[in-house]
DNA sequence: CGAGATTCATGTGAAGTATACCTTTAGGCTTAA
DNA sequence: AAGCCTAAAGGTATACTTCACATGAATCTCGTA
């Protein structure tokens, strides 16, 4: 046993086809971002005044995810904050907060907390009536004068929790200061985000717009390119590997992040095989592997109800083999399971609704027939691939405990 | 033998109910002046 | 007196139920050749 293991750490430590394996994490910031430069040109202009102290208009970021948002915000952020220590003034505060972070997101409370933090201040977790918070904060940041960049990262998720009125009274924050200047800088995936806004908000945070579009094919393959340089070694990666992942990734809406994804579990995925190149074999598998971690994770998270569901039609599958699986039969052993589980029963019309979301999703595929005499009723098909199910059926029975 | 009626098992739509969650409001209580 | 907190009241979204009606091909019925 020992030799075996001792034999599998030798080649894995020999044939690493990494050099540096978190260039193609997700955190990572890399030196230079290809293909944005008239959305960093922008934002810098936009933002450039604050070198001088002087205030800014207020700037809302908003693209798909993995259009490279936030990285180009950081950027230039960055730059301008090591440009205010060049000139040794100390009249800037730049404050970067990602509202989706469960321990920020969920109250305006915790999100002012954080800045105060940020700042090197700090305030009791729990206690204090908000308008002290925001006095303190106030406090804080009105000492001299300065400019505070507050970039709010994902932006939407903290006013779908809490609500835009935080927004609001950051934004109206600048009439009670007589010192320091507040700009605030969201950044959003959602472009109907600033829809549903309260307009007062709108026009205050909208001051500046800047629109991250999608990378199309070639740009994804500029920038998988730079990365895999450094990330693998040389050679490793065959032809047509990397526009293969860039044309993966296009396809779901130029998800830098996901092509990137694509690239690193099929280098995984290489490694464990002792393969000595990435091949398109492997790049097809590294997409069915996140396909499959997705449609996994959707099982997971799916309501017991579902889930119960699922158990049943899973079972079914098994028993007949092929078969069709109707409604009814569904209805049954799913009654069963809900027994053995003590779990409430549903109604067969409720049923009914859960079999036509899970054919939305995918997870099973069910078509309307007449059998006749013998009623009307779905045909159903699991559409799980067999590795997935057996995984699958370890999170029902897991999660359902049986 | 074939046209039409019947039938079955469930699909589908509308409307109602229960529940959880959130916001608002009012009133009592604490606190600071 | 002001401001905070809590409890009750009101509002809203979600998940589900109930009722009612729609479907559509296999099967039955019955008139006709």
């Amino acid at each position: 046993m020992g030799d075996k293991l001792d034999k599998l750490f030798e080649i894995y430590a020999s044939q690493s086809l990494f050099k540096n394996k978190t260039v193609l994490q997700s955190n990572y910031i890399p030196g230079a971002i290809p293909h944005r430069d008239t959305q960093i040109e922008s934002v810098a202009s936009i933002l450039a005044p604050t070198l001088r102290g002087e205030k800014v208009s207020n700037l809302f970021v908003y693209g798909k995810t993995g259009t490279g948002k936030t990285i180009s915000v950081q950027h230039v952020c960055n730059k301008i904050s090591q440009k205010v220590q060049e000139m040794g003034t100390n009249n800037l505060s730049y404050l970067f907060i990602n509202c989706k972070l469960k321990k920020v997101s969920d109250t305006e409370y915790r999100i002012l907390a954080e800045l105060i933090n940020e700042l090197g201040g700090s305030v009791p977790a729990t206690g204090l009536p908000t308008d002290q918070v925001y006095a303190r904060f106030i406090e804080l940041i009105d000492q001299k004068k300065q400019v505070v960049l507050i970039v709010l990262d994902e932006i939407d998720q903290a006013v779908k929790k809490i609500s835009d009125n935080f927004i609001y009274t950051l934004t109206r924050l600048n009439s009670e200061l007589k010192n320091a200047q507040i700009c605030l800088v969201g950044i959003s995936n959602s472009l109907t985000f600033m829809d549903n806004l309260d307009p007062r908000v709108r026009s205050s945070l909208g001051e500046e717009e800047i629109v991250f579009p999608p990378y199309n094919a070639l740009q994804l393959q500029d920038i998988l390119k730079e990365r895999a340089e450094t990330a693998f070694k040389e050679g490793v990666i065959e032809e047509g590997v990397i526009a293969k992942c860039a044309a993966f990734a296009a396809r779901e809406h130029g998800d830098a992040r996901r092509a990137l994804d694509l690239l690193r579990v099929a280098g995984e995925l290489a490694e464990r095989e002792n393969s000595k190149h990435i091949t398109l074999l492997h790049i097809d598998t590294a997409n069915q592997k996140i396909e499959k971690d997705k449609m996994l994770d959707i099982i997971e998270s799916e309501p017991k109800q579902f889930q119960l569901v699922l158990k049943s039609i899973m079972q079914l599958d098994k028993q007949k083999n092929s078969e069709s699986i109707f409604t009814g039969d569904v209805y049954n052993i799913y009654q069963e399971v809900c027994e053995r589980t003590k779990n409430e029963v549903l109604t067969q019309r409720r049923v009914s609704d859960i079999l036509a979301e899970f054919d939305m999703l995918g997870i099973i595929n069910a078509r309307v027939i007449s059998k006749g005499r013998q009623g009307r009723t779905r045909e159903i098909k699991l559409m799980l691939a067999p590795q997935i199910k057996t995984k699958a059926e370890e999170i029902l029975n897991a999660t359902l405990n049986l």
